[in-house]
DNA sequence: CTGAAAGCGCTAACAT
DNA sequence: ATGTTAGCGCTTTCAG
């Protein structure tokens, strides 16, 4: 296929125009350029336009690889990725991703992605680091507490945490989460007003510092309303199994007439067993997961779910990772953002019939 | 907190150290480090020593923005992400985007992600490839055909396509996909070996390249028996409701036994349909879905679903952009990957009891 | 307000 | 097998 390419003098026609290309075009000197592209201010309006016309015209953009060196920052920002549980709901990440994508585009800035070890919460961090990769980092595992932050800290890595630093509340450097048990209190709250009394708690065991807190909300939310919790709560492992069997058990024993539970995928685990059972969900039996994930808005009759306002965080996350990478840094307060409710059919008679 | 840091001699104690910090600790020159490091095949094998203990002795690791900068090559690979549909089953680019990373980290790339305006399929990769902040791209929206290809092809910008040239089977792009056909082929026959003969299709509209042929494989299938299609199919939107609706019709207008769905998401709306009518999956009706997403791994009684070798595919587009990398350029053939069925409860009453 | 000079850290080409 | 030279494209001094 035979293509027309606008021919850049002198040079081969693939190799992209550069700041002395555009200088001579415009005829002035490429400091001149480089200061209409970063620093606009400082030219004359008939210069400016003069050089802005001759970018147009040669389609010039700055080199990535020339700015870095010159700068000392790539304007990338490293996101740990780890492989996709198979068998669970909660696909949170996908969400959050894209939306720190989209952000990051409006501050200027690209997103790289590397693989992490599961078991090893500091792999990877080291290369991109010591060979300058990345300007910063987004940490959003920080469900064990966040062992990158003290790594992080001491080699002056800046980056910004999605979740609290659970195990050190003191901890300086920034970081965006989600209310989790507000989310709880909600989702149990919402259970109540349906008239529901003995509304179970499906959660992970204690040694999760999320769970506990999102444990607190339901038990927050049913003290508030005088009733009892006890024997009305069980603690697993995240898997839909466990919901099921927990469910199972908690049917058996407190006869519960609604669940609420810290994932979707211990959520699933309830609907397994509710259909084993004969019995429908959001008519016999009101379940509440959690993260909104893909699984709650289509399994039927659809699942009510606690919503992370993940735009939200990724908003937040950009706006600390910008303040971390000015000059001074300027690190501000953690930032703890409320979840939503999505209501559907397993809490409520609406989502039946159309 | 205090923390004990190696001081670089000379240097500021929070600046990486560079080629020449290991060359004058080493006693040799820049360049021999250089070699170290790219082609340590030329060095005597105690000069390669030396310098290697250097380099670890200082935790050296080379300055990507320099390095990028000289070889004119940022060993990064862009992949353009759309929004999560909401309301979808679909969840396949998580599974590929983790699989890609970790394969492209084994070939010392990285993945840079840049979010796309899903309505022009174009949009993004301009800037990133005249700024050169990406050696490649991976494109993965094949499904309208590519335009991307023919724009891509024109600027000289090598890529690798997740998805065949369906409009265009003589492009001389590389390109990686996943046998549609096969895979509902496969569906197909396995409820077919169940003792299913209305089997009904349930896909998208025409004008989905990828949605005729996995509707090939289901027509291949029935016919291999000797068995009628007539007004077993449906063509639909992808979403859970034209599912529910599809299914509804056929129910009511052709009895099938059994569903094979071109999308886990349109495999949904039906269970939605027989959730509504007090049919159970597995038992009284047969479903399979397309993509083994999260939601068939947990959705009660699991949904039977044709799983694409993501994995493979990963392995394939990074070795296919190597070969496209490579001096000269390598363009292999298209690549062709047979999917798997993952049998689940939906269509068999082994997902059943336990 | 604009230009000239220097150098970021690295590697390709050449010289030894 | 190792060292020397030059320069990738840009921005940060510093002069004019």
């Amino acid at each position: 296929m035979e293509v027309e390419v606008a021919r850049i003098p002198g040079r081969s026609p693939t190799a992209p125009p550069t700041l002395a290309d555009v200088a001579e075009r415009a005829g002035v000197s490429r400091q001149t350029v480089s200061n209409a592209v970063n620093n606009p201010d400082l030219l004359r309006s008939d210069t400016l336009l003069r050089v802005q016309e001759a970018i147009e015209e040669l389609g010039y953009l700055p080199n990535r690889a020339a700015r870095n060196l010159r700068t000392r920052a790539s304007h990338l920002v490293g996101l740990r990725i780890n492989p996709v549980q198979e068998g669970t709901a909660s696909a949170i990440m996908d969400r959050f991703v894209h939306s720190l994508v989209e952000t990051s585009r409006e501050a200027g800035k690209h997103v790289l992605l590397f693989a992490g070890d599961p078991l090893d919460p500091l792999a990877g961090y080291d290369d991109l680091l010591r060979s300058t990769a990345v300007d910063a980092f987004v940490v959003t595992d920080t469900y064990l507490g966040n062992p990158q932050a003290t790594w992080l800290g001491a080699r002056r890595a800046p980056f910004v945490a999605f979740g609290r630093p659970w195990d050190n509340p003191a901890a300086s450097h920034p970081w965006v989460d989600v209310d989790g048990a507000a989310g709880c209190d909600l989702a149990t709250t919402h259970l109540l007003d349906q008239g529901h009394e003995r509304v179970a708690w499906i959660g992970w065991r204690k040694d999760s510092w999320i769970g506990e807190d999102r444990r607190s909300g339901w038990t927050r939310a049913m003290r508030e309303r005088g009733l009892a919790t006890t024997g009305l709560a069980s603690r697993v492992e995240d898997t839909v199994a466990s919901g099921r069997g927990a469910s199972a058990v908690l049917l058996d024993e407190a006869r519960p007439t609604a669940f609420v539970c810290a994932s979707d995928t211990l959520a699933m685990g309830v609907l397994h067993t509710l259909a084993e059972r004969g019995l429908v969900a959001g008519r016999d039996v009101a379940v509440v997961g959690f993260d909104d994930s893909q699984v709650a808005q289509v399994v039927p009759p659809g699942l009510t779910s606690v919503r992370q306002p993940l735009e939200q965080v990724a908003v937040e996350v950009v706006k600390a990772l910008e303040g971390l990478l000015a000059h001074p840094p300027a690190v501000g307060p953690g930032v703890l953002l409320t979840p939503t409710l999505a209501v559907r059919g397993s809490s409520s008679a609406v989502g039946f019939g159309s």
